[in-house]
DNA sequence: TGGCATGTTGGCGA
DNA sequence: CTCGCCAACATGCC
């Protein structure tokens, strides 16, 4: 399940790859959750060069130059591969040929990863993007909702996972049970500079790491949300809770507004 | 060995 | 109406 971080690193390289490409063939494995059909995705895309490849929230976006944009979410398990590595690619969802006789595939054992035409973006605002400050954030969090769920909400902020979400709060010094309007204007501010940062940070210690990443995820950096480590860099043990249905790894060094 | 891990959707109940 | 919780989706991994 990559997160932002990681979808950030896989639209990069996919640009690598495919920019400035024309997709030749996309061809449709599994439809059951796809909303167009393979005849409407053929007719809007095949024959076009692909523009770029950008992230947006938790989807990645194929931006052709007849300004068609493909939309692909990954859910729990989509994968990407490559047509050049190995090819027995099961559970594919659907398979994109460019013109250099190359391409990829995605893939999902669950089926539940999907594209979709011109898709919209729900109205939250994008965990990068510099609409989410800390005006935006104050507003957000007038609600008696915890803040961990707040941070997970795609109509609040797009993007923010169950992992990055514990690292976050870890790093702002906040409780991810706390109620979201008792944290004081302070420690706002602060969540607003650590969501860019950890997020950014994240992003630069995958690439160092793994350069060409194009599936899967690299979270062994992770000092909070990550069931190897006992402590944090500060030495609180780790603990964990369920929340929003999710594991939650928290310590004591944060502070519980409610 | 089998419990855990991930996001989204939609329904239920407090 | 708001918020939290749960099931469903279906499999590989340590």
């Amino acid at each position: 399940m990559p997160e932002l971080p990681d979808l950030q690193v896989f639209g990069k390289n996919l640009s690598k790859h495919f920019a400035g490409k024309k997709l030749e063939q996309i061809k449709v494995v599994n439809g059951a959750k796809l909303k167009d059909s393979q005849a409407a995705l053929k007719k809007s895309l095949e024959g076009v060069k692909l523009h770029s490849v950008y992230r947006s929230g938790k989807e990645l976006r194929f931006e052709f130059d007849n300004d068609n944009i493909l939309g692909l979410h990954l859910m729990l398990h989509g994968e990407l591969k490559l047509f050049d590595e190995k090819n027995d690619h099961k559970n594919t969802i659907v398979e994109l040929l460019f013109s250099n006789d190359k391409g990829f595939a995605v893939t999902d054992w669950q089926g539940l990863a999907n594209v979709k035409l011109n898709p919209t973006d729900k109205q939250g605002v994008d965990a990068l993007s510099k609409e989410l400050d800390q005006q935006y954030l104050e507003e957000a969090l007038q609600t008696k909702a915890i803040i961990k769920n707040v941070l997970m909400d795609q109509d609040i902020i797009r993007g923010i996972g169950n992992a990055y979400a514990d690292e976050i709060l870890w790093e702002a010094g906040i409780s991810p049970f706390s109620k979201s309007n008792k944290i004081p204007a302070g420690k706002i501010k602060e969540l607003a500079r650590v969501i860019k940062s950890v997020l950014q940070d994240a992003e630069k210690q995958i690439l160092k790491k793994k350069p060409d990443l194009i599936s899967g995820e690299v979270r062994d950096f992770l000092v909070i949300h990550n069931s190897k480590k006992k402590e944090s860099p500060t030495g609180s043990p780790i603990l964990t809770k369920m929340a929003g249905g999710r594991k939650t790894y928290y310590t004591e060094e944060q502070q519980l507004f409610e």
